[in-house]
DNA sequence: ATAGAAATTAGAATTATTCTTGCACGGTCG
DNA sequence: CGACCGTGCAAGAATAATTCTAATTTCTAT
């Protein structure tokens, strides 16, 4: 266990909530994260779960990702992405932009605005296998 | 008073909640309208208040949008567009993209995928007047 | 007008998240 | 080594947006 990442001192806890989002690269929840992780560490609380979650988002090490009014998810994929929400399987999705494109040159917004955060958000289903 | 919006039968509280959002073209919560709506329905509750909300939702006659874990709010804007947070003002402007945009063949998706709902959510700061 | 269906109200329940409090840990310094 | 200090953790209580329940009212259709 590295003693920290990007400034944040690791902890027992911290540091195995974060292997296993880095581990599985899907979306769990805190709840999520709080049931896989009782192997490891049959002791962590939620209130640490989440307090974990919230200390590796708020050093960047982690996003966190909100679908309309369910529990937050998490994702250790730092690289800029959407999201696009499998209706079919419930699943969550990484989707990356193509090639060239900068969001902010497709919106029209007065000139001078500062946009320190995008976010994409997509419904709808994958094909069939 | 028509007697339905798109199939939706109004009542007078529908109708309000409707107007009142339609009139102030910002993106208020429901406890938002609650609280403005008092005035010409003084006996409302907040549960109608979410359920007329609920129900111009469904029938596609206002939008729900939702900012991180914040209270959800609502929006009369039927047009394509995103929503931009101005973390100065706090206040939510709607985002219109440039002509010929299409967001969907600006994403790396699976051929066949079917997107039925695509959310643009932009954080940051606008111009200084 | 009457009967059935749908909407509204008030307040209770739900639930994800945050807060509080007391305890444990780990490094530091005498 | 052993007291000290700051931080993190655990457990459970509190919070707050939203949803649900049950009783009443309003609407629609006959
Ligand atoms: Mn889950
Ligand atoms: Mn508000
Ligand atoms: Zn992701
Ligand atoms: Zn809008």
């Amino acid at each position: 266990m590295p003693a920290e990442i990007s400034g944040l001192r690791m902890t027992r806890q911290r540091w195995e909530v974060y292997r296993l989002l880095m581990e599985q690269r899907d979306h769990p929840t805190a709840n999520d994260v709080f049931i896989r992780i009782k192997d490891r560490l049959p002791n962590i609380s939620l209130a640490t779960v989440y307090n974990c979650l919230e200390a590796l988002v708020q050093h960047g090490v982690i996003r966190q990702v909100n679908f309309e009014r369910e529990s937050s998810r998490f994702c250790p994929n730092l690289e800029e992405h959407g999201h696009f929400h499998d209706k079919r399987s419930g699943t969550i999705h990484d989707v990356t932009f193509k090639p060239g494109v900068n969001l902010a040159d497709v919106l029209n917004l007065p000139p001078g605005t500062l946009i320190t955060d995008i976010e994409i958000t997509l419904r709808g289903e994958l094909p069939v296998s």
